[in-house]
DNA sequence: CGGATGCTTCGGTGCTCGCCAAAACGTTCG
DNA sequence: CGAACGTTTTGGCGAGCACCGAAGCATCCG
């Protein structure tokens, strides 16, 4: 009698999200890459006839978008709002009463760091948002993300280019709750820019056919470090190699490349 | 063959909320409100029997919780995070190509004021959200929320209890994307708190058996000026009468209570 | 051109899951 | 007590939909 509406939009939109098969196209896609509809349906773990109809299901809906390039079709997300729905929805995952371990120690890799859409996630990007956040470049205490002007002008300094965009009404720093790591790591075109600046650098390399990312040395090393020699001080002057760095990062969890 | 785990959690999630009867039940408790078993039914428009059996999943699922009272029991969300997650998805209605028409003019109460779990959301919240913004006590841009000292200050005069469960991970002042309005409206505890003053004040009064609110007359006038005489003019100090008031709620749609 | 590759459409099959009615359980009231 | 009410459990039914294989379009190659 009440809201009828609603009730069908919000499950049209999650049954269409709340099948296996789909599912694991989306988890595909999230990593922000677009993928041939083959490699989907070997993702899916389902045929290329069935694979072809959840595509088409999907792109209907607004979920993502497919780029015709010579004989294969290319998917990819309609936009970051899909990725930070997924996002959500796997936060969710945690809810459970008291069955679920938490979250599993599944997929170590994933954990450690991955890519969201166009920005970072995982233990790598929570401690990168940490360590900017001590630092005085950002602030991101209760959802809110702030970049200070000290922040602004050494991200300048640093050729990223945050500032793409900035008509569009896409937020410069968004705070996501990573869903593996439950403390926030940074969204919005500030996190695109940061990922697209690690991947320049060469902090993190993508791991083919995932959405991992593997953190090489000198991505190590810029978090401990290097990368803000220049940081404004907000308590003491001490030095601060591995001893600030985050736990996660020293445990034998941490995924570093040999060399390079 | 890569990270199955993710898409099966973010399927099992997403078809519990996929289903039309089960939506409706969320959507009905979306309100904030606990409803017992039979008015769910209702609500979902199916029987009580299987009405039961969706309650049931929900709560093993932990979307939702359960409080039994006497021969009754009523159902509830289980935190804000629901609510959330709900709200978030609702969101993604907008996502289709171009047939869907904007999220329709449907549910005209729904549009202009409601509850979203604890905190209001629709063009009373959207417009008292903008106004707190143009008075300096509360800033909105890029999704980040944050209460200036002006605000802190302001909210104590009220008697606004917004320091409730500060101790608690949730958030001061989340900014969420007002599903029908496109723009923000405030949560969290502050929005929490802004909800109970409301309430108190008599500015909205709830709907029975639907999340809408009516606003008052005083609620229209605290949203037009009276509330915010003492507020800290940031460009002109010039008069603020009906020409301020967003144009939605100057519009025929507001639903104001006459003499309430 | 003809054959290989990538993707989609078409028909047909099977199974999951939502649905209801009836019966069982628990609570409140006369 | 027994009757009335609210809720859950059980059993059986039916429809929707995910699935596959084969055939139909496209595109690139030799």
């Amino acid at each position: 009698m009440t809201n009828f509406a609603s009730g069908i939009t919000l499950a049209t939109t999650a049954s269409l999200i709340g099948d296996v098969a789909r599912a694991n196209i989306l988890c595909a896609l999230s990593g922000g890459g677009a993928l041939a509809a083959g490699e989907l349906a070997r993702h899916a773990g389902v045929s290329a006839s069935t694979t072809s109809g959840h595509l088409a299901k999907l792109v209907d809906a607004g979920l993502i978008s497919v780029l015709k390039q010579g004989r294969h079709r290319y998917y990819r997300l309609a936009s970051p709002r899909v990725a930070e729905i997924l996002e959500t929805l796997m936060g969710a995952a945690d809810l459970g009463p008291t069955r679920h371990r938490p979250v599993g120690p599944r997929d170590e890799a994933l954990r450690n760091a991955r890519s969201c859409y166009d920005h970072m996630a995982g233990r790598y990007a929570v401690a990168l948002a940490e360590a900017l956040e001590r630092a005085g470049f950002v602030h991101l205490s209760d959802e809110a993300g702030t970049v200070t002007e000290a922040g602004s002008a050494f991200f300048d300094r640093l050729g990223l280019d945050f500032h793409a965009g900035q008509a569009s009404r896409r937020p410069l720093c968004r705070c996501c709750l990573d869903w593996s790591e439950r403390r926030f790591h940074i969204g919005g075109r500030l996190g695109a820019a940061l990922l697209a600046y690690a991947e320049r650098e060469k902090w993190v390399v993508r791991l083919p056919g995932s959405r991992a990312l593997r953190v090489t040395r000198a991505g190590e090393a810029a978090l401990a470090g290097g990368l803000f020699e220049c940081r404004q001080v907000t308590s003491d002057a001490g030095s601060l190699p591995a001893s600030r760095l985050p736990r996660a990062m020293r445990g034998r969890g941490a995924i570093v490349d040999r060399g390079g």
